[in-house]
DNA sequence: TCCGTTCCTGACCGGATGGTCAAACCTTTG
DNA sequence: CAAAGGTTTGACCATCCGGTCAGGAACGGA
């Protein structure tokens, strides 16, 4: 999408914008953020981030479409030729540790969905579609081989996408009702998660 | 919160208004949202708005207010005399229903803990914290008997929460991805749910 | 019917916000 | 070192948006 920057002073700040841009747009949605505070984020005056992208919409444009390849790619991995169990359980541990590394870029999508993806609608009719179809055959291939539980596979990835993206987007509510003894959720979440989808594959 | 609405006149037209408001405000956020946008949906002028309600912060917050007692009874209602597993899919149940009736209450809940519930710390901290310890310390007793299967209680419920919740505010996904085919995802995903939440608890 | 109250609106205001531009500044290169 | 090209900014603009206000319309009780 964005054009690639030539000199170093040009990907220096490209870089610097977007994640300060990020950080903004995942804490604030689109409208809520203003070029004003990006530009302080990033340390960076308002003319020149307009300088290096033409609009906001253009910012916001070129967080999403680096976004997607990330949040696919654990999805992708998922191997058909590996252990059903294994790989489904990877593919758990691999999305919560996306929550827990990424999880401006999991509240920028959050926002962008619930406001109906105006900027998205594209990639996930097609891209996104098509990768849950064809994963969903192969989850269904496993069930009929009577290798995990036979369920809606569909629902069966949207299950896993809600559990560890809720705890990215619900951040707030996590933290706050866990309390400051347990600062940090996410190692008894990959310990809840495992156990969750451990029984409920199990044949 | 908003005080008691003497005439037929007012009921009504406040009822509107506050109908319009959590259209948008759902949609589109709180900054995104325009008081003209909210208008037009109502079908009233703009000042006639703010002559029900001082500003656009009153609106969003009187929603906000009267949301909170229909998000928490679901959990209030679980029995601790009850039987443990009915009980829990029972919760379960309902919070997808709320999911099904109300998404856009749903959805506005959502933009709020997005963005770190600037306008809902307080009540988190200490309402809904304090019905979740509540709540975990009858999940844990249960566990403790052997009726259910020994979690982390705060984590289960943080489960359903993010499952249930999940048909509503990422809809635009879950609609996209299960095809024109599917088009009421709620039947499946209560099938789905009451499997999981089996699975899981069984001792 | 008349009158006080409630309800409604067009016109307007001030501040915020996305975006522009000319000019200054800096870096690189011949 | 000087020109050329790349980078930065203060000042500015047009629009949007939340909110105000004076006055008019509709309502309801007597």
């Amino acid at each position: 999408m964005s054009p690639p920057r030539r000199t170093r002073i040009q990907r220096r700040n490209s870089e610097t914008i977007l994640d300060a841009a990020l950080e903004v747009f995942s804490a604030q949605g689109f409208r809520g953020a203003t070029l004003d505070q990006i530009a302080e984020v990033a340390g960076l005056s308002k003319p020149n981030l307009l300088y290096y992208f033409p609009s906001k919409e253009a910012i916001h444009l070129a967080l999403l479409s680096r976004l997607l390849e990330t949040w696919l790619d654990p999805l992708k991995a998922m191997n058909p030729d590996g252990d059903p169990v294994t790989e489904i359980l990877l593919y758990v541990r691999r999305k919560l540790e996306l929550s827990r590394d990424f999880p401006r870029e999991s509240r920028l999508f959050a926002n962008e969905i619930l406001q109906g993806a105006p900027r998205m609608r594209r990639v996930i009719e097609t891209e996104l579609k098509d990768l849950v179809a064809e994963k969903a055959r192969i989850l269904t291939r496993w069930m009929e081989e009577g290798r995990i539980a036979r369920l809606h596979p569909v629902h069966l990835i949207f299950s896993i996408w809600a559990m560890t993206q809720h705890y990215a987007d619900f951040e707030m509510q996590v933290g706050t009702v866990l309390g400051p003894d347990e600062p940090d959720p996410y190692p008894e979440a990959g310990l809840y998660l495992d156990t969750l989808f451990r029984r409920l594959l199990a044949v």
